[in-house]
DNA sequence: CGAATAGGCAACCTTTTTGTTGCGTTTCGA
DNA sequence: TCGAAACGCAACAAAAAGGTTGCCTATTCG
């Protein structure tokens, strides 16, 4: 177990989560697949077990990973989901930036 | 003028400054190619205008929007080179999600 | 000119975030 | 069986984030 779990993937939320150098190297290095133990997690920083545990249970907020225990370990894993949705949204950013610029030299064009 | 330039885009930063609400919502709507004065993008929001400028400010040192002062006001408008940093991180995360799904297909197939 | 509009700056305040330490519990393994 | 490893929980503490208010300056326009 651990949190909540992510009801709705919020983008700001999935945002929020990347948005901490800490966190985002855990994605990077959580997204090769492999699921891992807060301990060894922890041994790639310069934090405190307890402060990647938070970090981790932030992630596990915005949907980004996904934690189950096995053993006396709890084991962390990505979940592509989230970043999805973050991909979905930029790519909707960039999208109605590209139609304005198109719409412009449309119009600089006549 | 306004803070400091982005001289280099950290993509955490990015996120971060995307990961609010408020600033995502105004992301939304300058990327549209319109710039806008604070009071404008204000009037939009519950919020006052010194909390607009503030979340601005962050925007601005993401590298997400540019500041321009012309007559008695500020006009901000959208930069897309921020929200591109910020796609290909993720595409990065994306793309070694699905090596490591190719791979283990492969694997489960052998 | 003088009022109204748009902002900048700074002081404050409250809430979150980020991180630590201490301690108790479960699990693994020699 | 017992010590070490891996966690969870809770209590703090410091710092950052998010917002407000007050006041002063610059511009615009009737």
């Amino acid at each position: 177990m651990s949190t909540a779990e992510p009801r709705s993937i919020e983008p700001a939320t999935v945002f929020a989560a990347l948005g901490d150098p800490t966190r985002l190297a855990l994605v990077r290095k959580l997204c090769d697949g492999q699921s891992r133990s807060i301990a060894t997690l922890a041994a790639d920083t310069e934090l405190t077990r307890q402060a990647v545990t938070k970090h981790l249970a932030v992630m596990e907020d915005a949907g980004l990973v996904a934690s189950e225990r096995v053993g006396r370990e709890s084991r962390y894993a990505f979940r592509p989901d989230a970043i999805e949705e973050a991909r979905a949204c930029l790519d909707a950013v960039s999208r109605q930036w590209d139609d304005a610029l198109m719409r412009l030299k449309r119009f600089v064009e006549d």
